[in-house]
DNA sequence: TTCTAATCCAAGTAATTGCTCGGAAAACTC
DNA sequence: GAGTTTTCCGAGCAATTACTTGGATTAGAA
């Protein structure tokens, strides 16, 4: 269950290129077309190489999404974190404010792989790459509520913490996917940043 | 994409059984080991009738899911109504525990069907029946807000309710697969309770 | 009982799947 | 240039898949 890791790490600067082609590929794959439609055959077309280039590197095809799961989570929590060392001192609303709308707008940059990965392939959720990604995500949240000091209310730190956590993952998620104007998708992404202020705070924010 | 109708409807009771049973074993089996270990062939087997008896009655595959997701559907959105007629005259505070607890206590009931159709089944999303359910628990939520008055402080209700509405299904989706005792669930669920009052009034409960 | 329609059966089919294998071509090392 | 390693190739295989088909069995109507 754990050991998704590749057979071999390309050497030469060409076997680099058809390694990261395979995973592009089937990161575009997915995002078109969806977990069900994704054969190796296909990835290879895609990628440009035989499909015995691709065996010369994965071990099998789980291996190849894992490895396309790793590199999006690590991108996603290395944005996020950028995202939380801008503030400064921009005080808590806006503090909320931003980090709500950096973590839509990277979403939203490769929504569709992101939603074939977490929501369609069950063992993503379980790759180490992802808990531990879930996990700095806790730490983050956990950041935020020592900078935001006893602005907060939150009686259940750790019960809170997940839960807000769920619930922000899930919905900012799904305003990624929206399709609606970008306006609108602000509008959400504002909104959802005062209701998760309130919620974190228990009244609403001074502006 | 819409046509998903069983090929006929069973006429005698011995039929009727063999229907129920390969949805039956379609779900179980959803539970056990997700979508992709789902075939027609271990349903059949499963159901206890052959692959031959199971396609007198669906067109393909997608339609017995089609069915068992709309059946599911049905079930939840009938307990959540039932749920809200129960409510009378217990206040607000206790009226939003009240559905948080029902919504959990149903969501648990098949939680793994649940997290199978819908987390791992790209179509089901779109099923009529799904969309519908989905309208449904909207416009209980409407009736919630028409019956807490103007206690709600929610300054742009429709993208407000969409909002809570993503919010606590994911989340209470989650709470139901959690494995924790369920002490620990019970606390989970009356926290969430209490985040959503918050969000929704803008101050905490008096209790 | 006789006839008809409903139900059941499971061997079999065509297509697709993940993956192997044997060897050719290209790139480094000396 | 010779030798070694790395990379590439794609026909093809074994297994699995969703689904068909032709006929046996049962239930209900006459």
């Amino acid at each position: 269950m754990t050991g998704f890791k590749p057979k071999k790490w390309p050497k030469q600067a060409r076997s680099k290129a058809s390694f990261d082609a395979v995973i592009e590929a089937a990161a575009r794959l997915l995002a078109e077309s969806g977990y069900e439609a994704l054969t190796t055959n296909r990835i290879a077309e895609r990628a440009g190489v035989s499909i015995g280039t691709l065996y010369e590197f994965f071990p099998d095809k789980e291996t190849i999404v894992a490895v396309l799961a790793e590199r999006q989570m690590a991108r996603i929590v290395e944005r996020m974190r950028k995202a939380f060392a801008d503030i400064g001192d921009i005080g808590p609303w806006r503090g909320v404010i931003h980090l709500t709308e950096a973590a839509v707008a990277v979403m939203a940059e490769d929504r569709d792989v992101h939603r074939a990965l977490l929501r369609q392939i069950p063992f993503v959720a379980h790759l180490p790459a992802v808990t531990e990604a879930r996990m700095a995500m806790l730490d983050l949240a956990q950041q935020v509520r020592i900078a935001a000091g006893d602005r907060l209310d939150l009686p259940m730190p750790e019960e809170d913490a997940w839960l807000i956590a769920q619930m922000l993952y899930n919905t900012i998620l799904e305003i990624a996917l929206l399709d609606v104007p970008p306006a609108k998708k602000k509008q959400f992404t504002r909104e959802l940043a005062r209701l998760t202020y309130r919620m974190a705070v228990g009244r609403d924010p001074m502006v």
